[in-house]
DNA sequence: CCATCACTTGATGGTTTCGTCAAATTATGG
DNA sequence: CCATAATTTGACGAAACCATCAAGTGATGG
């Protein structure tokens, strides 16, 4: 890539621009891409599901988001970077915890959106009823 | 990898299940995150947003989303068959619409969080508040 | 027909993200 | 201290994604 400059404003050079808040002047647009980026993997979907029920160890997610430790951790960070989750330390483990319910409203958002889109492409209306 | 398979669900083999409604038994965290991945580029959320104010062909799209044609129709693709916006022909125009107002809804709820995001961690609740 | 406009598709390097493994870090218990 | 448990970090090949260019398709007008 040579010069795909998004948006209009011209951009400082900054480091850590991937964190909301962190670069000032950056094209919203490329600023909520990230935030969609960060949401864009199964396992960090679920990890986000299974925290919106409450803080959590990374051990204690380890088998309900089901990867690899080291990966899940890895996933973590991708969400803590993102701004999603914030993690604190208890003992020898770490507590993560969903940063914003707003976090949660957008998942909501996204799975009305999703099952209508199912259940007018197919016709199982009684599939989604009986999963979840 | 060798065999992520991501989810309960054995998954029969099938094509086309990227879109949603397409394979019946893929896990739901799968097929959100297709979604988000959907969402995750800056050129194709604003198209969503030029979209959200009307249909509109890919030359007048163009302009407002500021990359090549060529870019575009493939990022449009990406959109089309994440489900998100649909396409009629018009003469020789290609007219796309935002497929379900869910989309706007999803946009709306992003933008929030992120607004939200962005005065915690940088400190200008000031210029939030200066600027009305 | 043929040229042209409006897109789409295909091919192709460059970059980013994924998933695995090994090694490093930071408490806790004996 | 030393061992061990709980996470994180670094390195690396494989896969996916991005952006550009060239070529292809399909309707319209002359």
């Amino acid at each position: 890539m040579v010069s795909s400059n998004y948006g209009n404003v011209q951009s400082v050079p900054d480091r850590d621009s991937a964190r909301p808040g962190a670069a000032v002047s950056r094209p919203l647009s490329e600023i909520k891409a990230d935030l969609f980026k960060a949401l864009a993997h199964p396992a960090r979907i679920r990890a986000l599901e299974v925290l919106s029920s409450g803080e959590c160890s990374v051990g204690e997610l380890q088998p309900l988001v089901g990867i690899e430790l080291s990966h899940l951790s890895q996933q973590l960070g991708v969400l803590r970077r993102a701004g999603l989750v914030s993690s604190r330390k208890e003992g020898a483990s770490v507590l993560y915890s969903i940063r914003d319910d707003d976090v949660i409203e957008l998942l909501r958002v996204a799975k009305g959106l999703l099952i209508k889109s199912l259940a007018e492409t197919t016709g199982l209306l009684s599939d989604l009823r009986a999963s979840q």
